[in-house]
DNA sequence: ACATTAATTATGT
DNA sequence: ACATAATTAATGT
């Protein structure tokens, strides 16, 4: 359950980057820490918020269902970022489920200690609003995208999105740091996932991208942003 | 231009 | 051996 953290460790994370060391204590002191395997449900949508998150390892999926039981993802947090941070958005209980899309850990904490966290250590204020409108307007690009452009360049540029998040610098390319089935890429971008194994055959044979079962490694990022362009 | 259905094959425990 | 993932073709809107 809980755990000796080093804040060495840390500090380096943008959340903390204004803070004293001796703050940053005071906050992990406070925090509980878990770990959880991949495909864990950390807290599920429309649940009154008890706690708020950051992610230190590992790669969070933010899951919504739509009213006919259809999943969508609109959101991947990836590792040094805070999650389930509802008192930000003024609410009590949390818009969407979170889901670990690999094995993670991470450190939360009592929504009570939200308030002061954010009155007593200016750095983390600006870092959290900060992150939460980079949020608002990454959802936003993805409803203007879903509407107007066409399934390849959709998912031509949520693979972008993922290695540019989480990607992993392999000898054949950038490699998703996660676990990640055509059926996840599908609910990312509105579309099934025949079409997404459709693309990635094509594509794998025009070298673009290297997959195999849950792994997707892009070769070819600039041809990607290409076909993403228009 | 894309979804759906369905049948087939590959892959991981 | 079994379940889950991925491919592929055929048919539908």
């Amino acid at each position: 359950m809980s755990l000796k953290l080093d804040e060495s460790l840390l500090a380096p994370l943008p959340l903390f980057s204004l803070l004293e060391r001796g703050q940053i204590r005071a906050i992990l002191d406070q925090a509980v820490s878990r770990r959880a395997d991949a495909e864990t449900v950390v807290f599920g949508e429309g649940e009154t918020a008890e706690r708020f998150y950051l992610l230190l390892d590992g790669t969070i999926r933010v899951v919504k269902v739509t009213p006919d039981g259809e999943q969508v993802t609109s959101l991947h947090i990836p590792a040094g970022e805070l999650f389930g941070i509802a008192p930000a958005l003024g609410r009590d209980t949390y818009p969407a489920t979170a889901v670990t899309a690999s094995e993670s850990l991470f450190l939360s904490w009592p929504i009570s200690l939200w308030h002061g966290f954010i009155a007593d250590y200016p750095g983390f204020a600006t870092q959290t609003y900060k992150t939460v409108g980079a949020r608002v307007n990454e959802m936003n690009n993805r409803i203007v995208e879903m509407s107007t452009q066409h399934v390849e360049q959709r998912i031509a540029r949520a693979l972008l999105r993922l290695v540019n998040q989480s990607g992993r610098r392999t000898d054949a390319g950038i490699e998703i740091s996660f676990p990640i089935t055509r059926q996840d890429v599908s609910e990312m971008t509105g579309t099934t996932l025949h079409t997404v194994s459709r693309l990635l055959s094509a594509w794998e044979k025009d070298g673009l991208v290297n997959s195999k079962r849950k792994k997707i490694v892009v070769c070819d990022p600039h041809r990607l942003v290409v076909l993403g362009g228009t």
